[in-house]
DNA sequence: GAACCGGATGTGATGGTTCACATTTGCTCC
DNA sequence: GGAGCAAATGTGAACCATCACATCCGGTTC
């Protein structure tokens, strides 16, 4: 006479033979009509239908992934998720994701845990994701990445790429170089620079394209200040170049460094546009709002977010990252504002 | 004599009774070793664990899930990931759900698109996570709440608190006071307000607690001018008030409205703060190099995420959401900086 | 009217783990 | 040296879907 609830089943959900008891059919034909296989006859299918809705019944995920050894889910492996960059890829991903039908299973790495990215793919892949996909990873990478074992679809984004990896990477170069010949233009003798954190992709191909342009311009090429793409390292950088009289346009990697750059200006009594000209990257939402409004550089993520969930996918379909082509994304278009202006005296 | 793989085995990846083989125990032992049964011998606990890395063994968690009804796994919903304090959630949520060891699947919706929030809590529910978090719901979203099976664990975060959901809520209202009465200290008749949008749980709160204590103080409440967080309606709100007289300070819902009055009030000719003092809501990254220098309130997100996770552990442990207490963060603190100081003429 | 055919449906095995319970092993103790 | 007992290990079922294959059915075809 222990206490027990009568139920027989234990309250457990409705599974698919519950569903085929009370539709009068085999369990066999309820997946079928799960699966939308063709060869069901409508009366039947709509009777099972009927079932499902009245009992309730969720399709168990995990014995279909068992089975199937897919999942339907991708993982992400975020490097710098507090960076906008960075942060408007997941965004995008997850939304073109979803709408393909797949989850998403996201893992933010803080930022420099370089060691672990390995492990992180490696927990994803216990997690039986579908496919990872691997946001910003650095140049120090390239020994984690290499490495992996190759049955697991992967896809990199921007940064580093990996030889054999599909990836989808940016063509910042065209838009560094328009940025620095439309300073040049307006009169600038040179362009100065606040860099990126060295070593990182995307801070590497800004630098080594301003660098270009100005050489092939045959301008001088100031040393560049290196900041850590923060507003507050951009004000550091800033505090080195106000008041110069050699100073008159500025190239930052990124807008936050722009923005920094102008509160150290302004400390300091240098105006801009008039003194000091200043060109972004990125084009956040508030660039516009900056004072002065910043000219600066916008890369189009949705476009990314579309390339990577398709180089993911199309390795699922294929089973193999051969023949899946990486992909180079259209450059940055620059976003003339008020920050830059020919400067005062030639 | 059709040409086929000799592999009697298929290639797949080695399974529990591939390792039990291995280190010549039954495949339970090797379970019971997986999951840190105290019962076995060390000896062979180090048997099972060498065949384990010899074989490359990785347990296979559909598998796992499907008995145990358990994933390990939490689902996040983000109702508006562009914005700072769902991104921060996000990131610490992220964090700390992954130190708890849980991995977090997400499902990010595009802002207002409220009817869908409870299809994606079911679509979570579906793939098996653990426990479901919602990120900021809204008034509206109410009904879609309320109704939810009582046997998912759920915890919702900021905005809306619904009936026997236990949640996580700020406690802004006593750092809207202190930055209202700190402005009121300084010398100021009023203060006026950008506001949120109005429907917005936190957007409310700043309103109603910025209006309280303007009334408290015996001070005019002039009428509040309605944003919605981005520095573009912060722009347009500040060009409807710069200029007037009567607005020496103002309490802006966000930093990013901030912003945009800020460029607002320099495009007038207004000057921050001796003209017109500013304060903001969350210390962006940013506030520091606004121009001026933003004088903001400043919540704790690492404390968010530690109690998120932890309610929502604490339901998966007990099964069931009664006895768990929602939890009030502290109030945010006034970060003081230099858009603040008293009114130029009495 | 028998053979044939393709569409519709059913049967049983399979996937990799944990659960419930049974059995063996190795001691202690008298 | 055997009872007694706990620790260590093993056996088989269960979880819930899909896969591979078998069977059934009604209608053509000759």
């Amino acid at each position: 006479m222990t206490e027990r609830p009568a139920d027989g089943k234990a309250n457990r959900p409705p599974d698919i033979h519950a569903v085929a008891r009370h539709a009068g059919v085999s369990h066999q034909t309820v997946s079928r009509v799960l699966n939308d296989h063709p060869r069901v006859r409508p009366s039947t299918r709509e009777r099972v239908r009927e079932a499902m809705r009245v009992l309730g019944y969720i399709p168990n995920v995990a014995a279909r992934t068992l089975i199937t050894r897919r999942s339907r889910t991708l993982g992400l492996v975020v490097l710098n998720e507090e960076l906008y960059g960075p942060a408007s890829a997941l965004r995008h991903i997850e939304q073109d994701s979803r709408s393909a039908g797949y989850g998403l299973r996201i893992l933010n790495l803080p930022p420099m845990a370089r060691s672990t990215l390995r492990e992180a793919v490696e927990s994803l892949r216990q997690q039986l994701v579908d496919a990872v996909i691997v946001v910003d990873p650095h140049p120090e990478d390239q020994p984690l990445l290499g490495p992996l074992p190759s049955d697991l679809p992967l896809v990199t984004v921007g940064g580093l790429r990996s030889a054999g990896v599909p990836s989808v990477s940016y063509d910042s170069g065209p838009g560094v170089r328009q940025a620095v010949e439309y300073l040049l233009g307006l009169g600038h003798r040179t362009v100065h620079h606040i860099a990126g954190p060295a070593g990182w992709a995307e801070a590497d191909i800004r630098r080594t394209v301003w660098q270009r342009t100005l050489e092939q311009a045959g301008r001088e090429v100031p040393p560049p200040v290196e900041g850590d793409w923060t507003a507050r390292s951009g004000h550091a950088a800033g505090l080195a170049l106000a008041g110069r009289d050699d100073v008159t346009a500025v190239f930052s990697a990124n807008d936050q460094m722009a923005l920094g750059l102008f509160h150290a200006l302004a400390e300091r009594g240098v105006r801009a546009p008039e003194d000091v000209s200043v060109v972004g990257f990125d084009d956040v939402p508030d660039a516009a709002y900056y004072r002065p409004s910043l000219t600066t550089l916008r890369q189009d993520f949705a476009e990314l977010g579309r390339h990577t969930v398709q180089l993911a996918l199309r390795q699922i379909e294929t089973g193999t990252r051969e023949g899946v082509e990486s992909v180079t994304l259209a450059p940055p278009s620059l976003i003339l504002r008020a920050s830059t202006a020919p400067p005062l005296s030639t």
